[in-house]
DNA sequence: TTGAAAGCGCTAACAG
DNA sequence: CTGTTAGCGCTTTCAA
């Protein structure tokens, strides 16, 4: 740190409230002594402790984030995109993770209040009323992402329902005679919060009901890879996976790879999330845009606008995109 | 918010320093009002201002990162490791990226110092003894890693040179008689602070002039992919490409798979980091673990130290670990 | 046009 | 064992 604002006053051989003002444009000063302060505020490299000044006018011009982690490539890329939206805004980001668990979470949401950010983003891992009232009661303004928590808590997401129901036709379309929905979370929803994956799951099963004839299987737990296979062993016509992430697809991929099965000749594949990663993945797999920058972009904004106090829709869906690729 | 210390002075009818003492232990407190006072904390769930208390101790418990982004693979579990690190320590991270920019770098690291972080971990694309003025002027603990500033900065890598020293032999003995370096970076070294790839180009000479009989050529700048085609076209014996981080060789392999070349049986390939992605990657590509996680602990600790005002030696070289794959 | 004084919520030295 | 007081560095009335 370097000089205080009261030892610039006294350098300057002014008070400090004629430093603020010289340095503020606040009220009348005199434009000499003004200069003069400037100056030495320059030559002593004055800056001014934001953490005084967060204390005082209640403003720390910090966002917190709460996520999973940042393994995990959908959560880094939204990060990524947070971070730089912030930063056009004048704000920083205190980044912390709650690893899947419950009581973490809260512990960093408490501590985030207690550093007096302006607003938190949240991707949660909980749900319901009482974990609403729980939000509301930190008196901080928060957006929640991907998960929604309760009904009127402010969410950005996408509509990833219609997104696999249209994705299921899709797949049906292309004669696939089996389908099977790959969707390992659907096995915590009673601990956790699944909200994105059980959506995907009910597109699908929309979808499978419009055609009794398909063949529809769902595979959730963690051990996905190895029941998959047992699927496509037992077949009963061409079968084609979709998955809820595009992680998910690309272990099955390298799972069955390793078991001399390729894809398109002996089965087809479709993820979800369309990560950056798969620009490297051959072949290139069908998947869903699930629009990270997009979805950050308006998860500031809205977490502004709360901020502001301005009157919001609580809710905003942003746009899928489907993507296609070689694994249909 | 909840409620301040003094509002919980009142309702217990204490002053607030017997409050403080209560809730920390600290100094002589009769049990009784002890415990009707966390009775009373607990009721009214009152946590602590932490920007307060921060003001009046000078620590806040955060630790400052600043790195390119989070896009970047190798960066953004770097983040990982460091946020999963702080924590164990009871710090919060707040994170900043310079996007390679070196206004942007300083900026964000006045920024932290503002806002009174302990202590700063920062991958810099700047360097020499300017800059390490200008570092040390900043008066907070920085630890830098990957990128070396300057001498007597502390310091948390891994050795590249070694590595790549070794990796090469290792190509050599493969029987390949040409080897080309991919070194993208290296184009920017006069702007830039590249030092963890001109280690690694270092490296690669080095082993080379122990090997006039194969043909050596290195590459840099991005058009890289364009370029390297060239080489394996003009060819003049068995290929192999030696890139300094796995993306440049995941970014190849793409580009030469679309141009019908096959990986082992018509060139070799090897990368550098071992990020997490070359897991969904088949062939296997051949690279060097740069440990991440290994850094990150180590710049930690290094910076804890530091805060601590040990007395530690300034510089930690972490081990890297070469790892098998199928593309040589 | 400038300054004095209060206060943000906390900790810490010093009295009692 | 408990309370008073001062102060971290800033902003913001209010008065001169």
């Amino acid at each position: 740190m370097g000089i205080t604002s009261k030892e610039l006053a006294e350098l300057c051989g002014v008070s400090r409230t004629t430093v603020h003002r010289a340095l503020y444009n606040t009220g009348r000063i005199n434009p000499e002594t003004k200069e003069m302060i400037l100056k030495k505020a320059k030559e002593y490299d004055f800056r001014p402790d934001l953490l005084a000044r967060g204390l005082v006018t209640g403003k720390t011009f910090y966002i917190g984030v709460v996520i999973m982690d940042s393994d995990n490539r959908y959560f880094s890329q939204m990060l990524n995109a947070i971070v730089r939206e912030a930063r056009k805004k004048g704000y920083s980001v205190n980044i912390t993770f709650h690893e899947n668990n419950a009581d973490i979470e809260k512990e960093q949401l408490c501590r985030l209040v207690d550093y007096r950010v302006d607003g938190i983003i949240l991707s949660s891992i909980r749900k319901g009323t009482d974990y609403r009232k729980f939000l509301r009661g930190l008196n901080t303004p928060v957006v929640t992402i991907d998960n929604k928590v309760a009904k009127d808590l402010p969410f950005v997401g996408i509509n990833g329902k219609k997104a696999t129901y249209e994705a299921a036709e899709q797949i049906i379309e292309k004669g696939y005679e089996k389908v099977v929905l790959v969707c390992p979370p659907l096995a915590d929803a009673a601990r956790e919060n699944v909200y994105v994956h059980e959506e995907r799951a009910a597109g699908f099963t929309k979808a499978m009901r419009k055609h009794p004839a398909v063949k529809s299987v769902i595979i959730d737990g963690w051990d996905y890879a190895k029941k998959a296979f047992q699927e496509l062993e037992e077949a009963g016509g061409r079968t084609a996976f979709f998955c809820t992430a595009d992680i998910f697809a690309l272990e099955i991929m390298q799972y069955f790879r390793e078991r001399g099965k390729k894809v398109q000749r002996d089965y087809g594949i479709m993820g979800f999330d369309n990560i950056d990663i798969l620009r490297y993945i051959s072949p290139k797999l069908c998947t869903i845009y699930n629009s990270v920058e997009e979805v950050a972009r308006n998860a500031v904004d809205l977490l502004f606008a709360l901020m502001d106090e301005e009157e919001v829709p609580a809710e905003r869906i942003v746009d899928y995109i489907p993507v296609d690729g070689e694994t249909l």
